[in-house]
DNA sequence: GTTAGCACTCTATGCCTATGAGTGCTAACG
DNA sequence: CGTTAGCACTCATAGGCATAGAGTGCTAAC
């Protein structure tokens, strides 16, 4: 279990580099030709032999090459050498696409999902916060026609919500105009969160229009507490990839994903440890469907100190220093679209990490990696 | 070009039915043996070759059965016997689901496209209508913090529109009251499409706001002219079947349907002759990469008059009868649920196919199938 | 500790053949 | 004259088999 010495990790390095670009089982022939360790192959094979007995690499089957494990993967990932500014990466132009989204949270956020999944030819996601720390800036009652009319409420974030609701019978302007004022009174400055409950007895209050209110509070309330929504972009990308040419197995991912629960215990589980860049790497995840793939997420925040995850979903084997750096950047930017001050916890994060990995020192600790010993504390449903 | 007769049809009908099914090329011999046409294997051969002369069957190779060709899928579905309530469609539970959803235009479409995603195992399609015709019903400015605001826009039709913007500097409540009356006092009643022209002399006398206002302005008319949205929903649902068992197949397609402005053609296209329930197959759509699909849509409408089309994209081979009562029954739903009263146009139009192709009258005429000499009057990108 | 050599394993590929479904044609039948 | 039986022919598919090639593990030499 100690550190891995040097030749060790300059061949584990290669296998994993090269494997990330061809996604081809990867011998010992090719290492010693095409990263120059000054060994012959036969040496490498030995390495490889131990690399394997540690855990770091598998074997598809007797005569192919190596291909890293979850655990060698991690070890790259921690490993890694911290974030130049991504070329592919266009800050400027990130920055623009997203300002020019920024009508609303919701369009920020989806479009960065959008643009990571068009980045990586992976799949982009990113979690909508529940917004119950979110707080009412104003709240109005449109007329419609005979007895619609629309609900509209303003967070502090910027994030719009609407309700079309029936009142028992046409109401005339005054009415609206009170309910209105009732409304806005009360409940301006007030938390999403606590509309549940203190919504009722306002309710209570308006008399005759109770009942309709209480119903439109109750599904802003729901909404917003259970409602932490769930953003994928660039399905068909997964297509591309080598590794889901097989139909059946894009199929199992594809529908883990569809379902948007599985997809959310992994995002809110993720960051178990905290905040900033995370990496999940095959069965790090819980969920057996995603075995074969690898989660990067990092968190973004808005000024009302909302928060929530954008990411990327890939393919295990994906080019991970890349990925992360798009991720991280993004990130940023989203924070920054929404208008909160850069508070950057993911840059002494990920610099953090370099420092403790790369110079090789400190052989004794684990460093933060979360592989250890996996889900042993939670049940996965028995599923397929 | 003259009429099939009795027996030609019988076994043309007989291969579609099996081809739907089975998703097989399907032989003189099954024919015989499944469909009781009281005739052996050999005739069926001859009425089979001569329906391949015809134009109405295909032959994947010489020694494959029979596929039904564009045209004998139009001839089915022209020859279709109209509705009785699809059992698969619980009415009362998609009134249900669509009125829950009803909180704004948007989301009822969004949820009709994943019902029939969903129902059929293909895709759900949907066409977020510009709303040029729909009119502006409240308009007001919101202020958040400093000089940030949001205006939000409710029409007649209960869709909400928002947008965050940023002013020179911050405004105090009287200035943010001020433009709100104005606007407001200007804009009520106004049709969406009619915005960017007159916007901008209003925006004019707003003075030292009027920058602000009229990027504001811009942008939501912007939104409403060319922004038809379209949604799709159950991309997965495709790798379900059959025919897209092979990867690159299924990547065509998918990504044909990523570029939005395809598919905003082909739902644009589709309904030339006019309203109700339309059925657009293969090559009809005029798209190459659509060859092995079809297209089934219903119109929907809103009290605004704002017309909208729903429906499936499958696979070629679909049980064309329980996907159009679906398609249809859904569409009503949605035009229900949107509150307008029920025009149901699609109803008389099938009808009328019905009685016309069914007894075998009228040989003579083509009937209204839209085969005849497809795509002589729109020229095809030059795509892939 | 490193390397060369070699036997061994296992997948992928190509070729062949057999199989069988399905056709088209011809001739006989009622 | 329409229908049918029979038969030869076509062609995609599946299985069997040998081959090639990549890669390993082991052993012995350096």
């Amino acid at each position: 279990m100690a550190g891995l010495d040097d030749r060790k990790r300059q061949v584990l390095r290669a296998i994993v580099d090269d494997y990330i670009h061809t996604a081809e089982p990867v011998g010992s022939r090719t290492v010693a030709r095409k990263y120059n360790l000054g060994v012959s192959p036969a040496t490498i094979r030995n390495e490889m032999a131990d690399l394997e007995f540690m855990g770091y690499l598998e074997q598809p089957h007797t005569s192919a090459g190596r291909i890293p494990s979850d655990k060698g993967y991690r070890f790259y990932v921690d490993t890694l050498v911290g974030s130049q500014a991504d070329p592919d990466l266009d800050q400027e132009g990130v920055r623009q696409v997203l300002a020019f989204k920024a009508q609303r949270m919701e369009g920020v956020v989806r479009q960065a999902a959008h643009l990571l999944g068009e980045a990586t030819e992976f799949l982009g996601v990113a979690s909508q916060p529940a917004g119950t720390e979110e707080s009412i800036v104003a709240l109005q009652v449109v007329p419609l026609r005979g007895p619609e009319a629309v609900i509209v409420l303003v967070a502090d974030t910027g994030s719009v919500r609407t309700k079309m609701i029936q009142f028992p019978h046409t109401p005339s302007a005054r009415d609206v105009e009170a309910i209105g004022q009732a409304l806005s009174q009360r409940l301006r400055g007030m938390r999403l969160g606590e509309l549940g409950s203190s919504g009722r007895e306002i309710a209570r209050e308006l008399g005759q229009f109770g009942v309709v209110l209480d119903q439109v509070l109750q599904l802003l309330g729901e909404r917003s507490s259970g409602g932490e929504r769930l953003l994928v972009d660039g399905t068909t990308n997964l297509l591309q990839q080598p590794e889901f040419q097989d139909v059946a197995k894009a199929k199992r991912v594809l529908h883990a994903l569809e379902r948007e629960e599985l997809l959310a215990e992994m995002l809110g589980d993720v960051p178990r440890g905290g905040q900033g860049l995370e990496v999940a790497i095959g069965r790090e995840m819980q969920l057996e469907e995603m075995a074969d793939c690898s989660l990067v997420t990092a968190v973004y925040a808005a000024p009302g100190g909302v928060l929530g995850r954008v990411g990327v979903l890939g393919p295990r084997r994906m080019d991970y220093r890349r990925v992360m750096r798009l991720v991280e950047g993004v990130a940023q930017a989203v924070t920054n679209a929404l208008g909160a001050e850069a508070q950057a916890p993911q840059l002494t994060r990920l610099e953090d990490t370099e420092l403790r990995a790369e110079p090789s020192a400190i052989p004794g600790r684990r460093g933060r990696r979360r592989g250890g010993e996996p889900r042993q504390n939670r049940e996965r449903p028995a599923g397929s």
